[in-house]
DNA sequence: TATTTAACGCAACTAAGTTGCATTAATTGT
DNA sequence: ACAATTAATGCAACTTAGTTGCGTTAAATA
């Protein structure tokens, strides 16, 4: 079930993902948030957001949970299906719009790809 | 660095490899192998394999660890970069052959793809 | 403003993986 | 075959991301 009441960390938590287009670890939310919010609330609410089809979410690198903005999703439908990029430099990861071509494989039906790239990203990338 | 001395439990673990191809998380070889060795050993095991280039490791869809027998590799040389395959049916994961060509992303250096497929797999097609 | 209940904070918990250290057993030399 | 060396093991304690239960708070609505 998804988000029913506008609460101050609703806004809170939703202004973070509005004033920056990168994803964000629940890790780091937590971190950055501590004195104004629970971390119990910050889990509560980022699974909220993702049923309402705000967000999206993914593992990173070490297997921990991303959230990004969804861009024309729903809570009917959630068609944000595409790569992620983290930088191995400075951290920062960001959805990809570019679209990895997955190739038929034989005698297996493919539902799902999760896809995360590594490596320099423009701001590192001398 | 990597093995040295070719214990009972180094013996054991290479077994479980050796008699099948798909990959094995480490949560299953510890309920698996709980009456035979410690789990701290069987994770330090399995890295020292992974470091001789016998095993090669990657996250599953929840993002835990599994392992799975490389093919041509060495401890100087890992080039077992290839994606992987979990079915959401039985569970099991296999290392795909098929090669999933990652396009050029504009800014950025891709030097590592993880790419996690999942699905039905042969025996659960119908 | 009073009522209803979704959302919150807190503490306790779960589970994957790690660390330190005393003990064991594989390897090597005699 | 035996003793010396030290890599590897078992165990207990720890770390940390994420979850759960429950009493309290504060949004929504009338
Ligand atoms: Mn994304
Ligand atoms: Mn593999
Ligand atoms: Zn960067
Ligand atoms: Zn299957």
């Amino acid at each position: 079930m998804g988000i029913l009441r506008k609460t101050k960390s609703v806004k809170i938590l939703l202004d973070e993902f509005e004033k920056k287009s990168t994803a964000i670890s629940a890790i780091t939310l937590i971190e950055r948030l501590h004195s104004k919010m629970n971390k119990t609330t910050i889990y509560r609410v980022l699974e909220k957001l993702e049923d309402d089809g705000f967000l999206h979410s993914f593992l990173g690198k070490n297997g921990h949970k991303w959230y990004a903005k969804c861009s024309g999703c729903s809570s009917d439908e959630h068609h944000d299906i595409h790569p992620h990029f983290q930088c191995t430099d400075c951290g920062k990861v960001d959805c990809l719009s570019t679209d990895v071509l997955i190739p038929n494989i034989p005698n297996r039906k493919v539902d799902m790809s999760q896809i995360l790239l590594q490596g320099k990203c423009e701001d590192c990338y001398t």
